[in-house]
DNA sequence: TTGTAAGCGTTATCAT
DNA sequence: ATGATAACGCTTACAA
């Protein structure tokens, strides 16, 4: 118990004995074992984070935000990905409760029923619950911490940015993930914009392939099927692959076409030019949803968060 | 018990008794508690990795092949990331055995002494360590199962590359992140063979900015001060980069300067021609990782693991 | 086939 | 300021 109490409380416990105990936990390389520590108290140090893909870079700098706030405070990451699918994300669900996480990062913010209940039933036990990368206002105060941006907003301005520049024929490249809502519902957002403006909006969907290979496919089909005058796509990669296509078959952009990412990713600051793109906050949306989470385990009141919302960065291919 | 026997070891209940005692699972939502099955048992079902970077795309392919395999089993994945340092590498080697994992995975083959003696304390306790991204054949025996290559012979064979292709002024790009032990021996196994050769080698260090711009940079750099034939980077992100900056100085390219890259990641096949690069079993690595600590934790023989060896990927850059 | 008792390594609580 | 005792929720070992 003394050194239990060494260990947390340490202003509870005599100079003389801290030092003696301290000396022995030295000798003896004393590690406490975590689970027997959660057991008795409760409290876990985990956090579980659930992901659609772990090498994709979408989310990879936002798992490391969210892992550099943790580790600072000594909280440690599980991560389980849920390859894009929200029954997955059930499965997975189940399977970290089981830990006890200290609170769970789940990303959107559509789920199966049963995903639903198991987080009302997180958040009933005091367990913070956060969803990262979306936001819908209108949702609010149903639903938990969302840390993140309305993607049809998003895609709202994808189109605003191509109309205001003159382009009237557009079009939406989905990523070809079916279960890549985010990637939907910006499509959703463009063609509505395009609509209201009276400009001409089709959606595409892209093959499942590498994306940048997917780009140029997607291109190859469209000149022979007829161009638009602006393309945006679902994510940089699509655009770059697109691009690159566009270069070798001697097409001009952005005269004969435009061409719009989204993620602003380093590859859209060095293509040749610039690929014209729309900047997120993807570390910050880790570091977000880490300051929130330790906020409300602290209970603390929730912390004042910087903007999470994306901006269109203008260069050379709009 | 019998409800813990009906989940880990049905065949030993009475059908009867086990459809009650699932009935009565699902009524009640009853979910074990993990922490106190790990203490009671001793046996984690938790595997600790230990990466450089979890945004960097070379590890982020072993992590989801890991995970991939990891989750088929019922292993949960905790992911701790060391930002390239083997002191931070240390401290989190210690918090991550609080956890009493079932086994561990190491990035590399440097580390810490004391990280080296938390590891063989690890070991000593029957939990399998995996060192990745790494292997040396001359230090086997000594030490922990190593999944990869090495990275000197890699080095080597960049080199020779260039070599058999006509080179004979070469130089090797470093990526400038002073402990990424592994490109400075792809560098260290480059020079010496260039020597062998009777070529001519040097080695410069990229700036530590974006790669993709510092592989820019580096060109540019290099145009002022004079180009050698060949250049082989640390990894295709710098390499790409050069290629960018090449495109527009009008330098052409293998002509003035062949460019080989390290990783083949995507944008190797897709930008301007193809860039040579070395193919890395990134995602066979994690895959491999996994079913050799899988089958040390069920005492299995050693699985027969697909080569792990990279290989030159021939493309028009050189 | 089922159930009982003990104990895993820690922390909460209360007594000293 | 320190220590004794009883949990925490499960599994092991053994008994019925």
């Amino acid at each position: 118990m003394t050194v239990s109490r060494t260990l947390h409380r340490p202003d509870r416990v005599s100079a003389a004995t801290a030092k003696k105990v301290l000396a022995s936990i030295q000798e003896l390389g004393y590690r406490p074992n975590k689970q027997a520590g959660l057991l008795a108290s409760g409290r876990s140090q985990l956090v579980a984070a659930l992901i659609p893909n772990i090498a994709s870079p979408m989310f990879a700098e936002s798992v490391q935000g969210l892992s550099d706030h943790l580790h600072e405070s000594g909280l440690e990451l599980m991560l389980a990905p849920t390859g894009y699918s929200i029954g997955r994300e059930e499965q997975q669900l189940r399977a970290v409760m089981g830990w006890a996480p200290a609170a769970i990062v789940v990303t959107g913010r559509l789920h199966t029923a049963g995903a639903r209940a198991l987080l009302e039933e997180v958040r009933a036990s005091n367990t913070p619950v956060i969803e990262w990368w979306d936001r819908r206002d209108s949702s609010r105060g149903s639903g938990f911490a969302q840390i993140g941006f309305d993607h049809r907003d998003a895609g709202v301005m994808m189109a605003r940015h191509l109309l205001e520049r003159g382009y009237r024929k557009l079009a939406y490249v989905d990523s070809g993930v079916p279960e890549d809502f985010r990637a939907h519902e910006r499509g959703e957002g463009f063609l509505e914009a395009v609509g209201v403006a009276g400009g001409l909006g089709t959606v595409y969907v892209a093959e499942r392939l590498e994306p940048l290979a997917a780009g140029r496919r997607m291109l190859q089909a469209l000149c022979e099927s007829g161009l638009p005058e602006a393309l945006a796509f679902a994510n940089d990669q699509l655009a770059a692959g697109a691009i690159l296509q566009a270069l070798e078959l001697g097409i001009s952009i952005p005269g004969q076409l435009a061409i719009l990412g989204f993620g602003d990713f380093p590859i859209a600051a060095q293509l040749a030019g610039g690929l014209s793109t729309v900047w997120v906050p993807r570390y910050e949306m880790g570091a977000a949803a880490a300051r929130t989470l330790l906020a409300a385990l602290a209970q603390d009141p929730v912390p004042d968060l910087p903007s999470l919302e994306p901006t269109i960065v203008q260069r050379a291919s709009t």
